[in-house]
DNA sequence: CACGGCTGACGTCAGCCCCT
DNA sequence: AGGGGCTGACGTCAGCCGTG
């Protein structure tokens, strides 16, 4: 075959290479930054579980330490 | 399998717990609730759990800001 | 001043401000994972520490209802 | 001020939240531990607490592996 | 086994915000 | 006001692992 034609088939497969992988790590960013911001909002309802809990069972304690009075 | 690699899976798997979690959560909650309201009607202040902070079904962390402002509310309530 | 000595200057400058931000992205990518793993971290020990309190909510309200009878 | 850009403030504000929680967890624990001592005695099953995985004054997260190991046999336990 | 999808890590640019 | 420290975002390379 034309070396001219060799060379181009083997830049243009490198440049849709390069341009498949650059949107990729443009998702592959966006899915980490969401992931990240999962965690957060995981930890903060958490949070908010926890303080809630332990509320309730400072009140059922109270309740039942009443109880035996 | 524990730890996917993909970040889809990652947020899935989450998703999921936290899922189950809160739900266990608000049945222990309801539960106390009603084992105790016999004993202290009058001291019921209903105050919302606010342990899953919106009606979505799943957080869906699409729709959230910068600092997660309304976790932020959330706590301060 | 001589041109060939401002360009050399202006060079090694770029040179050292590339190189400092170079180390700069290594720490600050090494903190982001350090953070990530913090997150995660702290989430599973939210996590036994919900199932812990539910629990014991779960044994108190046992306990509360018994002495009711 | 809520948010910080740097990682290393993130980071110190998360083990400040968690050394406060896992103080008032083991504070409530131990309390209600005492206070039904008195009733079962004999179900006195005391497992770990398992609430801070370990003995460092920090979670100090630069010594932990891939997926916290620790962590998981502490979910399994 | 080769191939392709995702991700880890790198270097660079742009931009914010603190500090002097 | 301007310089420098950190970080967000980009593109590229290398590598893992599921899928054909």
């Amino acid at each position: 075959q034309n070396p001219q034609q060799i060379a181009e088939e083997t830049s243009r497969r490198r440049e849709l290479r390069l341009m498949k992988n650059r949107e990729a790590a443009k998702e592959c960013r966006r899915k980490k930054k969401e992931y990240i911001k999962c965690l957060e909002n995981r930890v903060a309802v958490l949070e908010n579980q926890n303080k809630a809990l332990i509320d309730e069972l400072k009140s059922l304690k109270e309740l039942y330490c009443q109880k035996n009075d | 399998m524990a730890n996917p690699r993909k970040f889809s899976e990652k947020i899935a798997l989450h998703n999921q717990k936290q899922a189950e979690e809160t739900a266990a959560f608000e049945q222990v909650m309801r539960e106390v609730m009603g084992a105790t309201r016999n004993a202290q009607p009058q001291y019921l202040h209903l105050s919302p759990t606010l342990g899953s902070y919106r009606g979505g079904s799943l957080p869906n962390v699409n729709q959230i800001g910068n600092n997660s402002i309304d976790l932020q509310s959330a706590l301060t309530n």
